[in-house]
DNA sequence: GTGTAGAATGCTATGTTATAACAATTACAC
DNA sequence: GTGTAATTGTTATAACATAGCATTCTACAC
C-alpha cells in the first residue's frame, strides 16, 4: 500500500498562504472564509458547494447557501481556490497565478485533481488565439482521465 | 456594418451532416433530436437547455426537461453538439472528432463561440500528461475573452 | 401481418446548483 | 463614538439536471 502524503501539511500551508496573501493585500480572511478553505483542503478532490454547506451546518451553526457561495467567490477571486467547471466543484490552489494559467488533470477513478501551472498562455493556445484575433482573458482547461496511481 | 454570414447554410449543413452520420451508423435522428439540433444551430452562441425547452414548448406541443436533456445526450454522444461547461450551455459542432480535440474560444462580449479542432492531444497537454503518468480521456478547453469582431 | 424486443418518448416528481434582494451586524478609519 | 463600507443573515426563488416508471414507436424475425 502506498504511503499517504502528510495531508495536514497541505492544509496548513494553504491556510498560511491565505493569511499572508490577505495580510499583504488588506483582505479579510474571516472565520467563514477560513473554514471554507479548510474544508476544501481536506482532500485533493473537488468539493461541492452543498457538501461544504453541510459541513458548516454541523460544525458551526446553520448556514445558508449564499454564505457558502460568497466565501467561494472571495476565495476564487483571490486565487485561493479554483472551480472545476466540468464537476461543479471547488479545489484548493497553492500557486501564485499572476503570470500563470492552470490545467487540471481530473482522475475519474479516484476523483483526485492535479493542478499543473504554466506561463500564460500555453504556446498552442496563444497561436490559436492570434490566428483568430481573439484576446484571451481566462482559461478553463480540464483533462479527464485516469491518474498514474489508479492506472497502476 | 459587417456582412453577416449566411447562417442558414450552417444549419442546413449541420442537419445534413447529422442525417448522414445517423444513416451511416444506424442511429435515429428523430423529430425531437432534429428540432433540438436546429434550435442549437440558430446561432453560434451556446444555447441553454431551458431555452431550448421554451422554444419546443411553443413550436411543438409541450415538452418536459427530460425530453430535452435526452436529445442533448444523444447529440453530445454522437459529437453533433458540445457542452460548454463554463456556460452550462450547448453549441453545434461541425467536425468529425474521431482524431480531434476541440478548444472553444468564447467571446464574453457577444457570446459567440469559435471551435478550433486539433489532433488529439495538443503537444503541451500530452507532455504534461506523460510527466504525470496520466492517461487522458476527455478534454474541456474553454478560453474566455474578446473575439476579433468585438475587439474592433 | 403478428409478435416481440429494444429504443424513444411521456410524465411526475424531485434532486442539485446558484443567485437576487434586502436587513442586520461588524470592522475600521477618522 | 460616528459614519461608511464590507460582511453576514435571511427568505425566497431561479436555473440546471436526473430518477423512475408508464407508454408508444420502430425494426425485425417469424
Amino acid at each position: 500500500m502506498r504511503e499517504r502524503h502528510r495531508h495536514n501539511k497541505c492544509i496548513k500551508t494553504a491556510i498560511e498562504r491565505a493569511e499572508r496573501l490577505c495580510r499583504d493585500n488588506s483582505l479579510r480572511l474571516t472565520p467563514i472564509r477560513r473554514k471554507v478553505l479548510e474544508i476544501i483542503w481536506q482532500s485533493h478532490k473537488p468539493v461541492k458547494a452543498y457538501d461544504i454547506l453541510a459541513q458548516l451546518s454541523t460544525d458551526e451553526h446553520i448556514e445558508k447557501p449564499p454564505t457558502v457561495y460568497r466565501a467561494l467567490d472571495f476565495l476564487i477571486k483571490n486565487n485561493l481556490i479554483h472551480k472545476i467547471e466540468s464537476a461543479n466543484a471547488f479545489i484548493g490552489c497553492e500557486t501564485d497565478h499572476s503570470m500563470l494559467d492552470s490545467k487540471f488533470f481530473v482522475c475519474d477513478v479516484c476523483d483526485e485533481v492535479k493542478e499543473v501551472c504554466e506561463p500564460k498562455l500555453d504556446k498552442s493556445l496563444l497561436a490559436a488565439s492570434n490566428k483568430l484575433g481573439f484576446i484571451p482573458n481566462q482559461t478553463t482547461i480540464e483533462i479527464h482521465g485516469t491518474c498514474a496511481k489508479c492506472a497502476n
